[in-house]
DNA sequence: CCCAAAATAGGACACCCGTCCTATTCCGTC
DNA sequence: GACGGAATAGGACGGGTGTCCTATTTTGGG
């Protein structure tokens, strides 16, 4: 029975801390979701920092799960990093709403100059090394992590503008790009490797 | 002297509203880096909401001095657009701190469901029609909105992202990249005018 | 020089927050 | 069916917040 009220505060306290930040959130916030008191609340966690470190780790296994799922059914590394590029599509609706749920808690721990801010970063990291492992299986070498960065970057940009906006538009828009972007640089980099193992073929 | 005291508030919240977030700055906070009581700021501002609302104010009427200035001395678009990119290098150890101010301002205010997110808008809008009256200069009609917009979230993006991982070869890195697109694009552009054009002139 | 208005200081007020404590209820085990 | 620990409820606490009020000081024009 614990695991489940648990479990119950974490999910409550990651929505909220998505839609109303983590500090506008209070411990009566999250409470009242989960329809308990705070007393009760107390007992399952002593600090709201525990709590925000219970969200970032049920983040960090959700996020893990995920990108172990794209890749698994030997999906094309193409393949693989268009399934990140839609998040922005699949999740279209709440980003219009709160923006990216990993730009937005990044960058309001940053703010408060909170020690979890490391640990949040590790989301970042996370699709970081996941994207960059897929443009290396694309063969690109020592330059994956930049392209990783790159469309790290794009995703953050569309999602904070079209959460300014409110631009379904704009999102869908930015996608098609991105996607052209994934496409002509798995193009460049396939050339590429044939023209080295061609060179190697008469060395 | 109203004035002098008005404006020191103005702006030491704006800095305070950067560094810490808005919610995250008390009335103490601000009054304690003016140097004034909590009684006298009470006499220049009634609700904190109106605080946001100057330093908004503030902060709109800064920026279209900046892009006044930049347009100014009959600078080419190109040029005018290149200075937007080299906030991101100008603000460089601003920005690796605390992210970038419209962004992470507008994100805030949406979490928080404030009235003034409208207002804090205006900014990216700002840029937004800038920027477009800018690619419109260099002939790209129609595709102007959309290319200040992509480019706004360029830098977006490059701002969060260099904020989380505390990043200064990422920025340096992106603005160059960011300098190669738009460099490209203005070529694309001459081009298509110089064949239409021609194609006029055949008429 | 004086006096009204502008500006400042200091604190009261009610409220909400995170934290903490204690009493009570629930429930599986012997 | 009794017992002990797990789980829950409810409220106390000290501190900080935005707001507001009232005295006091400063200042500039007649």
């Amino acid at each position: 029975m614990l695991r489940a009220t648990r479990e119950q505060i974490v999910e409550a306290a990651d929505q909220l801390f998505y839609q109303q930040g983590y500090e506008h959130t209070s411990f009566k916030h999250i409470a009242d979701a989960v329809q308990i008191s705070r007393g009760n609340f107390y007992y399952h966690f002593k600090t709201k920092d525990e709590i925000l470190a219970a969200v970032i780790e049920h983040r960090l296994e959700k996020t893990r799960k995920m990108l172990a799922q794209w890749q698994a059914q030997g999906r094309d590394p193409v393949e693989c990093i268009r399934c990140f590029i839609r998040i922005l599509i699949m999740n279209q609706s709440k980003i219009l709403q709160h923006g990216c749920p990993v730009g937005t808690l990044t960058s309001e721990l940053a703010k408060l100059g909170h020690a979890a801010q490391r640990d949040a970063n590790g989301l970042f990291t996370l699709f970081r090394e996941w994207l960059a492992g897929q443009f290396r299986r694309l063969g690109a070498g020592a330059a994956a992590d930049e392209l990783a960065m790159h469309l790290l970057a794009r995703s953050q940009g569309v999602a904070t503008l079209a959460n300014a906006f409110n631009d379904k538009g704009f999102i869908e828009q930015e996608v098609k790009q991105m996607e052209g972007w994934l496409d002509s640089n798995a193009k460049r980099l396939a050339e590429q490797n044939n023209k080295q193992q061609e060179g190697r073929k008469y060395e």
